[in-house]
DNA sequence: CTTGGCACTCTGCCCGTGCGAGTGCCAACC
DNA sequence: GGTTGGCACTCGCACGGGCAGAGTGCCAAG
């Protein structure tokens, strides 16, 4: 059992050894800058078996080894401690953040933050609408026949609608519709919103349910469905660095599906509060995304996630540092955005 | 006289070349695929005179000829026609365009569609605040002494801020704040709004004076200072194409840049609604846009430019190419947040 | 002023070579 | 049985010479 635990050992050096250089490691390398307390021959068999298993691989017959998308699973899961950061690290943190002044705000420092603490690209999703609640609706004339509806979500989040009513609408029943969208809705998760609306339409004044029920509509359509939410994405400049290496064709396609947001929103759906989600490589199931790995944890209190934060980058990264850094961040964020 | 027109021909011929094949020109090439009428020896001569006059250059003795900055300007300015945008293009337009739901979809299906079509990296920046005018204010309490202030612009931007107010605050003066701040601000330019606190002050009742004058600060300070101008980018997947020839180092400095947002903001600031602004290399007089050509224009009605567009690329582009497709979104772009 | 001819200059590419890193295997050792 | 030093072997890569092609500048003739 003992020949396991160095073996482990062993994989970790690669790992470390590898990231931290970007060449491929050789025994004698390893041998040299770790005390494994064995000599390279006996580091040779160990690294046989652990290609055998499949955790490193080695580029071209006569070069180092270099770990696997399996060897760094491992190394995440039962390998690595996690890195507190230091601290000019936290006072970084609160300097870069405090003095946000809104929601946009926070998240376009939060995302340049750790775009600059990792070094990779960093990804900050807005907090999803559907987990919101709703803070205040407004309700503002364009035109007879056509009224702005303006959400404020508990988060922060601001969104507006234009609703075409089917009449012509006076300022009174403006007045009064505020009132009755706010008396139903404020306080409500959007996600429970459309159960409020039989209620709204019952105890909605006749003359008003007509434009009530129009608005409800479009309200529960455009904001409830989980479509819209949005990213704000930072730190791609450190995709062109010693890229040659970390991403063999090119970033071109990486580019891509970062900008198509679909790919990192359905990654980003997983997350929780608490616990930082690591997909490497090949787990990502997506094409694009093969030879990247994604770092991601939820932001907000620990029993709703508001949203999540995360980096992506080559496989070959530093995951302590990363999965400390955006766990950091995202705490802050979330503390943030509580107390606003 | 003869001799200069058809010099500028060769001027011309080599820019389209080298635009569309990437490789240096060479004189015998020209004359197979441009009939200018003259030999390959004369077309030397000319190209000798062009190479005299700064336009263009020879990367190594023995190589065909490159176009300089200065030999894009002139291209630019004298020797390309405007390139109407195919029925196909413009359909494309509307089809991208239409259905947006709101500003920031305007302008991020805007970035998505420039990028697109010119294959560059798209900039779109949102329309100006200070350029804006107030379509209506409205306050929400948050707490006893805590006021959330949302501005929503005729633009279709809603700003948001905390204030945090001396005393408490009933819900009665939060109805009667609102609608003072209306009655006062609605329509009016936020460029002007500064004007209009004095006599907001002299008719705001006694009780209220302190509030509005805090309610007030907040709003000029952060609003109206034209520092908070946003960018929406994409299409930065297009700087990792054919790179290695377009950007001499790497497309690292460029990346930055743009993430930057404040050169390219400078930049914008430049463009009015009637001329599309071409930029090329050097002159953009920053290290990293040097090898990069920025084709901008405003948007919004004539008179008044609520924000600009534009595409960033390697000064090898198809400039009348990107000027009309940059043209042509200007004007929907336009056209869409007139009627909203 | 234009043109064809011609010598010249470079770059890019192919290819063979040598070097170094790293491995796998084996026999000896603890 | 695990560990170790020795050793032959395998590649990739960097280096350098040679060759072909593209393009030029110059010149003399039309």
């Amino acid at each position: 059992m003992a020949h396991d635990e160095r073996r482990l050992e062993v994989l970790r050096a690669i790992v470390q050894d590898y990231v931290s250089t970007n060449d491929p490691v050789g025994s004698k390398a390893l041998a040299e800058r770790h005390d494994l307390g064995v000599s390279p021959a006996t580091i040779r068999n160990d690294m046989a078996v652990l290609e055998e298993q499949g955790y490193i691989t080695q580029p071209h017959t006569s070069a180092g080894r270099v770990p696997t998308d399996k060897g760094y699973r491992l190394f995440v899961d039962r390998l690595s401690a996690v890195k507190p950061l230091s601290v000019a690290e936290r006072r970084a943190i609160e300097r870069f953040l405090d003095g946000a002044v809104d929601l946009h705000d926070v998240l376009s420092r939060s995302v340049r933050l750790l775009a600059q603490l990792t070094r990779q690209v960093a990804v900050v999703q807005y907090p999803t609408l559907s987990r919101s609640a709703v803070r205040h609706l407004e309700v503002v004339q364009l035109a007879a026949a056509r009224l702005m509806l303006v959400l404020i979500t508990d988060t922060g989040r601001v969104e507006q609608r234009i609703v075409d009513t089917p009449v012509d609408v006076d300022a009174g029943a403006v007045a009064e519709l505020r009132t009755l969208l706010n008396a139903a809705f404020v306080g409500v998760k959007l996600v429970d919103a459309g159960q409020k609306v039989p209620d709204l339409l019952e105890t909605a004044p006749p003359h008003l349910r007509g434009l009530v029920a129009t608005v409800s509509a479009t309200l529960l359509e455009t904001l409830v469905e989980p479509s819209e939410d949005r990213l704000v994405i930072g730190g791609t400049a450190n995709l062109a660095r010693g890229n040659a290496l970390d991403f063999p064709g090119s970033v071109r396609p990486l580019l891509e599906a970062l900008e198509e947001q679909v790919v990192v929103l359905r990654l980003m759906s997983q997350v929780d509060a608490s616990t930082v989600l690591v997909r490497i490589g090949e787990e990502n199931a997506h094409e694009a995304l093969t030879g990247a790995s994604f770092v991601s944890v939820g932001y907000g209190s620990d029993d709703r996630a508001l949203g999540g934060l995360g980096v992506v980058g080559p496989t070959r990264m530093d995951y302590p540092m990363n999965m400390a850094a955006v766990r950091a961040v995202a705490r802050y964020v979330g503390h943030l955005l509580a107390e606003s």
